[in-house]
DNA sequence: ACCTGAACACCGTTCAAGT
DNA sequence: ACCTGAACACCGTTCAAGT
């Protein structure tokens, strides 16, 4: 009665795991995510998810990998949607990133927490990588416009990088005084942007 | 024949709970953390911990907290050593900052993650602010130089923070292209000092 | 190929009972 | 006050066996 013939007993158990595994994160952090009861909640043995990862940091790198090529896109997205002066596409940038990091509070803890394999944690490097590159990117644009100070792209862009991400982390920890919050984006991008200016 | 009665069996189990929890934090990592081990390793029987702490998190917290003290200690002893000039000031807080970090780099993690009971949440901000604190003084004192531009401090401050916590994080999670960590420093200071700089 | 079911060695937490 | 020992309900991981 399908065209599409169900795969053994579930499909595409894979993916099922990632998506799951993403909600429980998202709503009852990372302690209670369990591969038994991801197993339960997916109406498969417990011994399933073995076949698909095979442990359950593995599991949770796929997590990170994915959460750095969706970052990478909404990076991208708000490079594309934004001005052309620097000032205007560092603001779009800021905003994507710290918009990403509170909607995903948890995964981004993940995706940037130390406990990754050895072999795992190089293609996660790589995908970090990937989306710093946009942060290169912006930065040599503002340069050939003149809005940006001279210097090696990368050098310039690692304290933006660092400023962003820390701003980022701030927040969803929830260690930022209450009040900040009001200005406390404007001023990290005005704060930056002083930092990048030409003398 | 001791003048100091040792107590039950341990002593100072909750103390010695910690330290060893730390030693474990630094050298397994988080996931090889674990109450009945901690309890093994100290000779005690697995339910003596929940005499000192309700939870395994209630021991995180205990961890997060003590982290904290000592940063605020080094952050503060840091600035005692320092010069007079805000540029000489902010190097030695972000060194013994990002020191600090690289040194306790699992520890770290625990003191900014996300978990923690919204009880000890607030013992936990409250200690994380103190620290932040220093920062505050140290633009209140560079304003009152003349060489941090005008504004109310905790503003001036949030972006400059953000920067310390970002670059410290992605140092420790190994984001940062190898080849960055020469120089990667002198470039977040020197960034910073721009965005403080008066017009 | 993909999954099950049982087994193993661990957890955290609780609670009566001991000293 | 502080700790023990047993018990309970969970884990992650492995592996023969099923379809």
């Amino acid at each position: 009665m399908q065209t599409r013939p169900r795969r053994y007993h579930h499909g595409d158990l894979r993916a099922a795991l990632l998506t799951r595994a993403e909600e429980t994160l998202r709503e009852k952090g990372p302690a209670a995510l369990s591969l038994r009861e991801l197993a339960r909640d997916l109406g498969v043995s417990h011994a399933a998810p073995s076949r698909h990862f095979k442990d359950k940091q593995d599991l949770l790198d796929a997590l990170a990998l994915n959460g750095f090529e969706r970052l990478g896109e909404i990076i991208a997205a708000s490079q594309e949607g934004a001005g052309e002066s620097f000032a205007e596409r560092l603001d779009a940038m800021v905003r994507a990133y710290v918009g990403f990091a509170t909607a995903n509070a948890a995964l981004l803890d993940l995706m940037y927490s130390i406990k990754h394999d050895p072999e795992a944690s190089e293609a996660l490097s790589v995908a970090a990588q990937r989306w710093a590159e946009e942060i290169v990117e912006l930065i040599g644009d503002g340069q050939s416009r003149g809005e940006v100070r001279e210097g090696p792209v990368e050098r310039v862009g690692v304290p933006v990088f660092a400023t962003l991400h820390g701003y980022a982390g701030l927040a969803v920890s929830g260690m930022l005084p209450p009040e900040t919050t009001e200005h406390g984006l404007d001023d990290v991008i005005a704060h930056t942007l002083r930092g990048c200016a030409p003398d």
